[in-house]
DNA sequence: TGTGATACCTGTAGTCACTATAGCTTCAAG
DNA sequence: CTTGAAGCTATAGTGACTACAGGTATCACA
């Protein structure tokens, strides 16, 4: 007794919203279910597991190639794991990257907002470093 | 004797791209500049700092929205900069909010990779921890 | 069997802040 | 006068959805 899922069912059970489901199937994250009589999809329970699977690892911030990957590689039960590995250390390398990032502009934007004792605009201290030439914030 | 640039040079003075500059006129963020009779823009010093303050207001982090209202209100010196302060403690507020997501996410994937000692796909905790139902990241 | 509410379908456009391309015109130096 | 750089417009693409419009299917109840 194989269980069935409408999409509706399927995004419940899933934690995905209806229209992430369509979207991931026409971007080919998922691959096209059957279908109904009627049109409507049937989702079984292994792509609700994928669905469940996609969910999570969106969660932890990976992108959808990352994800592809991670699923292709998931298929095969008896590889070793070190792709898989790999793609969640450059995952977390990116994720440290954005943090020292955003850390770095944490750090400006308190210093520029503690500088300014709310006065005039003219005076202001934050319009003062936006204005300013010699200022360099980290690009990229 | 008022400094004029070609938008190729308020470019390299500001520290924008030349398509990046078309695009903030576009999209009204600054006023469109005068043509000359070939239909080139010029800018004037004051244009030029207005795009020298946005590159720097976007290297913050600030958006586009933030900072039409930045620009607007530094147009008046003699108002006091309450509402300027306001921007940019808003803006803190979300750089940490972003901050702190990323580090949640940061110890999640190191538990996970840590967990994994690189064994077959089967075994690989980072495949169990994506497929596993009791996942609960933060959300949002 | 009719009716109405809900869920489903497709296709398109919008989000954010650019970036890149194609195909054209203008300008400045030699 | 030629050549190459720089400028012009308009459009499409990025990531990962989200929202809408306008139509169809299904199901519970009368």
């Amino acid at each position: 007794m194989a269980s069935l899922h409408s999409i509706g069912d399927a995004a419940k059970q899933s934690g995905c919203t209806v229209q992430t489901i369509r979207y991931y199937e026409r971007v080919g994250l998922i691959a096209s279910p059957v279908r109904t009589s009627g049109n409507q999809r049937i989702y079984d329970a292994d792509a609700v597991s994928h669905l469940a699977f996609i969910r999570h690892a969106r969660a932890l911030g990976f992108g959808l190639d990352a994800i592809r990957d991670l699923l292709g590689l998931s298929a095969t039960p008896d590889r070793d794991c070190a792709q898989i590995d790999a793609i969640a250390r450059t995952h977390l390398d990116a994720v440290r990257e954005r943090i020292s990032h955003l850390r770095a502009l944490e750090t400006e934007l308190t210093r520029m907002i503690e500088a300014c004792k709310n006065q005039t605009v003219s005076e202001c201290r934050i319009v003062q470093v936006l204005s300013d030439h010699g200022m360099c914030a980290s690009e990229h």
